[in-house]
DNA sequence: TGTCCACTGGAAGGGAGGGCTT
DNA sequence: AAGCCCTCCCTTCCAGTGGACA
């Protein structure tokens, strides 16, 4: 018990080593974003028909994770919606996250949430009957609505490309109020997916987001460290051993700033008034683990023993994981746990799932005579997904009994 | 040059579990 | 209560395919 006591007395009798912790949260926007100023410009120029009373050309923006999109839309718009108020215009806005809405339903539900349209079922009406509630809603008045459809790429992989689709030509169906639309994705390829109208109709305009090298990391870093921190507790090399390994991995500066908050956090944990390269590097792993251990935990349990299937072929030294191998595993372990297997074709679609999460990597490869098969390999740290299945009895007695 | 392996991935559909409207 | 509609996870059926080998 004193044990405890001592710890909390010592957590109270310090100066915490931050200053303002939220400056270092995900939806936090900044005064000020460094090295998106061409970015926001374009935006701004676009958006700005709204201000005279227009509708603003529907725009898409494109970039990998982390670089930005997301800051610089939520950016323009603040900056618009004061304008705006200014002049007394009054716009709508909605975002949706398609990542985290699973379904159109989802996605239609959070528009109309942010939009105001009143309370809405969890489940159970019809897509068609949201819809017009929220055309209904809009139409009341002459107003700009702007609705942002971030990582846009999970929808139409998800769920096809109806609903946007719908939106596109939402104007047609609306007398008063008008419609623009800013559709943000990571994927690139994802072009391809599209119906060409939406993509004629989504694309009228589009701003390219390049990946963040380091020394644009470190300004990012640099800025928000002062506002998070008190004066000195960040490190010079701790600061730029963060954006060394952002940098590595494809410039994300969200990562970034995670690594920057939890090594913080590390930090003052451990007694240490100073946020050092060593805290860093504790938190590389930290980080990386936590994200692991918490998807694989919410995945499905077919999802699961498939993913538990493959772990066993690596452990077990299998140097070309093949769909076939996995297959087989994966039946040998049902049959152990007395589950009833997937159909092979469910199992593909697995695969693509996990390859969607960053958890595997499964290009389809051909062995020319010997058939075309999937190369899979595991893409995470292989100790984070077997913490993951050590919190399940299960999963502990098949990675024990079966060889 | 054709064959043929070991799959891949599209299409259609189903049923359990949710909740709506009437 | 009946009749819908939704999502999620899954099945069945099957045409299609890159390339090493004969």
């Amino acid at each position: 018990m004193s044990d405890i006591d001592e710890i909390f007395d010592r957590l109270l009798s310090r100066e915490s080593i931050f200053r303002n912790k939220r400056v270092l949260s995900h939806d936090y926007i900044p005064e000020v974003l460094p090295h998106r100023e061409k970015e926001i410009k374009k935006l701004a120029y676009i958006l700005a028909t709204a201000l005279k009373g227009g509708k603003p050309s529907n725009v898409f923006m494109y970039g990998k994770t982390g670089t930005g999109k997301t800051a610089v839309a939520k950016y323009v718009l603040k900056k618009l919606d004061i304008k705006g108020q200014q002049l007394g215009l009054h716009f709508l806005y909605a975002y949706v996250n398609c990542r985290y809405k699973t379904s159109n339903y989802r996605v239609l539900l959070k528009i109309a949430e942010d939009l105001g349209v009143g309370r809405l079922p969890e489940t159970g009406l019809p897509l068609d009957s949201i819809f017009d509630r929220i055309v209904r809603f809009i139409d009341r008045k002459e107003q700009l609505v702007i609705i942002i459809f971030d990582e846009l790429d999970w929808l139409v992989k998800k769920s096809g490309d109806d609903i946007l689709y719908q939106f596109t030509r939402i104007n047609n169906d609306l007398k008063k109020a008008q419609v623009s639309i800013i559709g943000i994705t990571n994927d690139l390829k994802f072009r391809n997916y599209l119906d060409s109208r939406v993509l004629s109709s989504l694309s009228e305009e589009s701003i390219i987001f390049h990946p963040y090298n380091a020394q644009q990391l470190y300004d990012i870093l640099k800025q928000r460290a002062e506002i998070a921190f008190v004066e000195g507790a960040v490190t010079e090399d701790a600061l730029r051993l963060v954006a060394a390994i952002a940098a590595q991995e494809h410039g994300d500066a969200r990562r970034a700033i995670d690594l920057l908050r939890v090594a913080g956090e590390i930090a003052e944990r451990e007694g240490s008034d100073k946020v050092l390269e060593e805290h860093v590097i504790k938190a590389k792993d930290e980080v990386e683990k936590d994200l692991v251990e918490a998807t694989v935990r919410e995945l499905p349990l077919h999802e699961q023993l498939t993913l538990l299937s493959i772990i066993m072929l690596v452990k077990r030294g299998e140097r070309l994981i093949t769909t076939g191998k996995v297959q087989r595993m994966y039946e040998k372990i049902c049959e152990f746990l007395g589950y009833k297997p997937v159909t092979l074709r469910r199992l593909n679609d697995i695969f693509a799932d996990l390859e969607m999460l960053g958890i595997i990597n499964a290009p389809v490869e051909s062995a020319g005579r010997y058939g075309r098969t999937r190369n899979i390999k595991i893409v995470v740290p292989f100790r984070s997904i077997l913490k993951a299945f050590e919190s399940d009895e299960r999963f502990t007695i098949v990675l024990k009994e079966i060889p």
